[in-house]
DNA sequence: CGGTTTCATCGACAGGTGTCAATCTACCAG
DNA sequence: CTGGTAGATTGACACCTGTCGATGAAACCG
């Protein structure tokens, strides 16, 4: 797991240029919400403190394996973190991340 | 071409439930931006005013058409534009763009 | 203990994506 | 008109990705 590069502006006018690493990094991030599905469920997680699986894959109308593969991509991409309590695994937003990409958007 | 949807803020702490259609939208933006050499290209974009077609093949170590293939996403996403005045092509960004994806990550 | 539930992982498959060489389409200079 | 240059398009290929069914792993219950 990386830990979470901080990246600065880049993508708005006046922004400096950035290095390979960075591009590729931010690439990364980026990649994890370039999925409808990944999006509805950050914007499902956003809406409360965590939510369970087992709610994700009733609301959405997807397999449970493929909820469970979209989320691990959201984990490894750090946008997301889960915790598990007893049988239930419950999802939680980094709201760090989330500001970080809205950081590297700005100029 | 879509008409650059607005689509408000779904991705942090707060944020409210958005449709179906626009968690779509904004996959698709996010994915214009899922590739280190479109980051770049846009990093790149982000630094002047325009930029001829032909400073972008110097500057990437990659074949003219792949350098066109990502510029005709970015077009596609709305995320850059293009101006052609005689022989050269030159590549703007479209600040608004940036702004929309900017305020989705908003709460 | 055996059975059930929750979630993760695996294997497979169709469709999408990044890349390049080759080609095509303006446009400009003689 | 001829030749040269800039950029877009095409075709091909390897690789990645979203999806599902089947299986595994861990916790709970009776």
């Amino acid at each position: 797991m990386k830990p979470l590069p901080v990246i600065g502006a880049c993508c708005a006018p006046g922004a400096q240029p950035i290095a390979a690493d960075d591009a590729q990094a931010l690439a990364d991030r980026f990649k994890a919400l370039a999925d409808p599905t990944r999006v509805a469920i950050v914007n499902r997680l956003a809406g409360a403190d965590e939510v369970c699986v087992c709610d994700l894959v009733e609301d959405f109308e997807l397999s449970q394996p493929t909820i469970s593969h979209h989320l691990r991509l959201l984990r490894e991409a750090g946008l997301v973190e889960a915790e598990r309590r007893g049988t239930w695994a419950y999802y939680r937003l980094v709201p760090e991340a989330i500001d970080g990409l809205r950081v590297a958007l700005a100029g």
